[in-house]
RNA sequence: AGCGGGGUAGGGUAGCCUGGAGUGCCCGCCGGGCUCAUAACCCGGAGAACGGUGGUUCAAAUCCAUCUCCCGCUACCA
């Protein structure tokens, strides 16, 4: 292998189905998703990140019929809400996937399908699943509420069709033992857990296809056989083939796959960890390196639910907030991999103590000071034993930093980030250069030069988070987001421009 | 019912995997200080026997067992 070319690092977001508008636990995803892409960015790696939106449900026809409008034209509508969504929250994805538009999408259901159809691991079965007419979906146990349809409070029919089923059950040994290995690592271990457990159980055959009538004509037909249509597994679950140009560019597809990581809800583990690995396998495909599980968030300690009425829209908390600060909140108040609460109140809480009080106004008070008192110059100044010790422990933090960066605890990193900025306002606070200024100047540079350093670190470390704010701060020091490794050593001088502040107030 | 996750000061959390002084963070409360900074910042204080019980250990929030409360998942639900 020619060792020239940097490490890879392909990573993906679910695709949310277009059929409701985006709510604050998509832009958890995203968020998530972009925080580890930007990392890994700095980190040197060659990263690619993907995400889209998965329109070939029958819901979306349904509605369309409803409307009174084409299909096409509802998810395109709706598919465009995500694409707003992610471009907002300043997600820096390299694609963006639809899986309604007939291009390489389709063509990599061919690919895949008759890859796990050569190992013979597609066959024909009748599927019997309950039926609600009225939906025209069909349900499964655990959705119906007393054995009723939710919504139409009728019972379900029991249906009978003929579909294409998958040989999951072949794969079950070779699924267990790269789980346990690790060979797929699902982040966190309990989810891990819960998944070979399931797994021990005994696995079935699942269907993967249903008849164009009840489909209403909309989705993917089966390869070959153009009176069924792929059901969502061939379908949504290819993109992360599609994205990495299975389906364009075999060359570029070759070097990126495996897929490093995909990111995705709790609800979904099954799908992803049991059912895609094994298509994988069958298509003779590698599985996936890693999967990151979130947990849900709740709005008030409520779960969100259109009857409730209380699902937020994350353009409208963008919008009155700010992107990073929004950000800065899902990744530092949302438990990574358990459930968070969302809720205003804390948001505002969390920006004005900790964004504006404590890191941007470190950030300012020591680029003001340098800008007003030094004339925007720091160089570097003999350290003593006590300063020695503060860029200790500073440095002590990037290495943790660093671990549970590594370890995908974005919360618990962000945490320790702040504890960075903390100890600045404790160390300017103590210092008291603006005394300094008068009696010892050379002691007063000495403070500044620590905590200019501490504000580039900060921005280092705060880019994969908070992006435009890193950039503007390590702007005023004439600095961009180069390498994380540069969180590590001391500048050995600064020229400061007069900063504006990074955080507004948020009443 | 089975499996999994949670129960840490008034509220919210981190710590638990890889035991070692209740250690930390945000809010709230009380008392001081500072003035470089976005009425921001710093210091000190009150406040928790880390859900209950039992065990392992020199040592347990952290490991084991059991009980209890909350929440998920249990197959074609993204």
């Amino acid at each position: 292998m020619p060792g020239v070319s940097l490490p890879k690092f392909y990573i993906a977001t679910s695709i949310p189905y277009v059929n409701a508008p985006p709510h604050i636990g998509h832009a958890l995803e995203f968020v998530q998703a972009d925080v580890i892409a930007r990392y890994r960015r700095l980190k040197g790696d060659n990263v690619f990140l993907a995400t889209g939106t998965d329109e070939n449900s029958l819901k979306n026809a349904l509605s369309a019929e409803k409307l009174g409008m084409k299909t096409e034209d509802l998810c395109q509508r709706n598919s465009a809400l995500f694409r707003d969504l992610v471009d907002s929250i300043n997600m820096s994805y390299d694609t963006f996937v639809r899986t309604s538009l007939k291009g390489d999408h389709w063509k990599m259901t061919q690919i895949l399908w008759d890859a796990c159809n050569a190992s013979g691991d597609i066959y024909k079965k009748k599927y019997s699943g309950l039926y609600c007419v009225g939906c025209e979906l069909f349900y499964a146990e655990g959705e119906l509420d007393g054995g009723l349809c939710p919504e139409h409070r009728t019972k379900p029919e029991r249906v009978e069709e003929e579909n294409y089923f998958f040989r999951l059950s072949k794969y079950q040994d070779r699924l267990i033992a790269a789980i346990e290995k690790d060979e797929i690592r699902i982040i966190p271990s309990s989810r891990k857990a819960e998944v070979v457990n399931f797994m021990r159980s005994g696995l079935e055959d699942f269907s993967v296809s249903r008849s164009v009538n009840r489909a209403h004509g909309w989705g993917i037909p089966v390869p070959g056989d153009p009176s069924q249509i792929l059901y969502v597994w061939f379908d949504a679950l290819g993109y992360y083939l599609t994205a990495a140009g299975i389906a364009s560019d075999r060359k570029a597809f070759n070097e990126m796959w495996p897929i490093d990581m995909h990111v995705i809800g709790k609800g979904i583990v099954r799908f992803h960890a049991i059912y895609w690995p094994a298509m994988l396998m069958s298509g003779g495909f590698e599985v996936p390196r890693s999967i990151l599980v979130h947990g849900y968030i709740t709005v008030e300690g409520e779960k969100m639910s259109k009857s409730i009425g209380n699902v937020v829209d994350p353009m409208d908390v963008i919008r009155k907030y700010g992107t990073d600060p929004v950000r800065y909140y899902l990744m530092k108040e949302i438990s990574t991999f358990q459930d968070g609460d969302f809720s205003d109140r804390t948001l505002k809480d969390v920006i004005n103590n900790e964004l504006v009080g404590n890191l941007g106004n470190f950030v300012n008070r020591t680029l003001t000071f340098i800008s007003s008192k030094l004339g925007g110059k720091v160089e570097k100044q003999k350290l003593g034993d006590e300063d020695m010790e503060l860029v200790g422990q500073i440095t002590g933090l990037v290495g943790e930093v660093e671990r549970m960066l590594e370890a995908e605890q974005l919360n618990v990193a962000l945490l320790k980030i702040l504890e960075i900025s903390n100890l600045g306002n404790r160390y300017f606070q103590n210092s008291a250069p603006w005394k300094l200024i008068k009696e010892d100047e050379a002691k007063a540079k000495k403070v500044l030069f620590i905590c200019a350093n501490i504000c580039r670190i900060l921005g280092i470390l705060t880019y994969p988070y908070m992006p435009s704010s890193a950039e503007r701060l390590l702007g005023y020091i004439h600095e961009t987001p180069s390498s994380f490794e540069e969180a590590k050593k001391l500048s050995n001088e600064f020229k400061v421009e007069k900063p504006e502040i990074l955080f507004s107030r948020a009443e």
